[in-house]
DNA sequence: ATGTTAATTCATAAAATACTTACTTAGGGA
DNA sequence: TCCCTAAGTAAGTATTTTATGAATTAACAT
């Protein structure tokens, strides 16, 4: 009986869960279609509501692609928080910080969707989101806190500049995900599959840990 | 004397050249707007042809993309065969395999676009492209016999899969390539500017030698 | 109850967009 | 020269898609 006849029930007001339904719609619209592709009929007809309401909720299809942005930016922020490295001995805080980054990506398919049609734009809206703000610079500054440590205590050899050590572990972590198809096509592997992605995983953790403990470390 | 000033002056015929227009001008519009966000109407006003020339060579807007696709990887392929990795030392292979890479991204920012774009409609036409069927065994199997020969001398002391160490080299060239406008605003760098691109390849290098150099070599 | 607010529906405007029909004309070969 | 083919033009149309004005009705505080 919960299912909508084809006769026009009508909808129970609940303005809360029609803004959430419509939000939530949105994000796999757009993350599956990009914004160009999405459209807003389809996300309506998924939430099983009227078109209007979608333009009485968030005004444009504009401004819902916006909110559906912001939306997973802020799940995201509130994800980050639970790294914690600075409790941690540098070999297994760089290992953990690899692992989590590689989990996070590999279990935030919208957030990685939605990210790179945000790129296709050449970033229209992502400067308006306000979770964006949120320094980064504290989760740069523990990176960096790490390696001296670990160069200090001569596990490391090798250091490198924390941005670009980050940039790495996240186009390890990502790149499979944004490039399943075309790397499909050109290899005949499937880098979507969880086998795929558990190898991936491996091979990152090793690369990045043995980039980091190799050099002139038994002189240390 | 036939008309006034204001008629247009016909277009002089040239059909290769005409439809070699087309494909240049879909080219840069596919990587700029993707699929969806492509409109026909500007493929043919940046030519100054009449639209229905464009339906004339190519059929539709999805054939000419596919055409589009295929001059690109087409093109890609040609590039790739300048690569000759057997008759050198496996350092200098390696690092020869990362630079080259690396400047094949940087150098082909349509192919970095069309590809982003082809992912986010889930490789629905990679698969149509001749050009992607050429195996791409050789390479994978030319890196395996680097990575032996560096660990036979005692130069590697890691060793890994032969196609995931491709698949890392590519992302670290093409990462903040296909992630600029976002890693932009959260970092609030600039990855595309020539300064960061350029500390991004010495970075790319030094990963990847530290990385496959370290280990049980102390041997030598 | 009752009046107010806003959630929801209905009907449709308005614009964008891919594609077509019908025509004109250049240019090369018989 | 003449004629045929194909390059190119002019002027649409059909459809999709975003968006809106106005009516309707449920929820809720008083």
């Amino acid at each position: 009986m919960t299912g909508p006849a084809k006769k026009r029930t009508p909808r129970q007001r609940d303005p809360e869960r029609t803004r959430a339904q419509l939000l939530d719609a949105a994000l796999n619209e757009f993350a599956d279609h990009g914004f160009h592709g999405a459209r807003v009929d389809r996300i309506t007809r998924a939430v099983g509501c009227n078109p209007r309401l979608l333009y009485h909720y968030f005004g444009s299809k504009e401004k819902l692609y916006i909110a559906a942005l912001e939306h997973i930016f802020a799940d995201i922020r509130a994800q980050e928080r639970e790294l914690d490295l600075d409790r941690q001995e540098p070999v297994q805080a760089m290992r953990r910080l690899v692992e989590f980054t590689f989990d996070f990506f590999d279990g935030n398919p919208l957030f990685v969707k939605l990210t790179r049609n945000e790129n296709l734009l050449e970033g229209r809206f992502i400067g308006q989101i306000a979770a964006i703000r949120t320094s980064s610079q504290p989760l740069l500054d523990a990176i960096g806190a790490i390696m001296a440590r670990g160069q200090a205590q001569g596990v490391f050899g090798h250091r490198y500049d924390p941005l670009q050590i980050y940039v790495t572990i996240v186009a390890l972590s990502a790149h499979h995900l944004n490039n399943g198809h075309t790397l499909s096509a050109i290899f005949g592997i499937d880098p979507l599959s969880p086998e795929w992605r558990s190898a991936r995983r491996a091979h990152s953790v090793d690369l990045v840990m043995n980039a980091l403990s190799g050099g002139d470390s038994s002189h240390g």
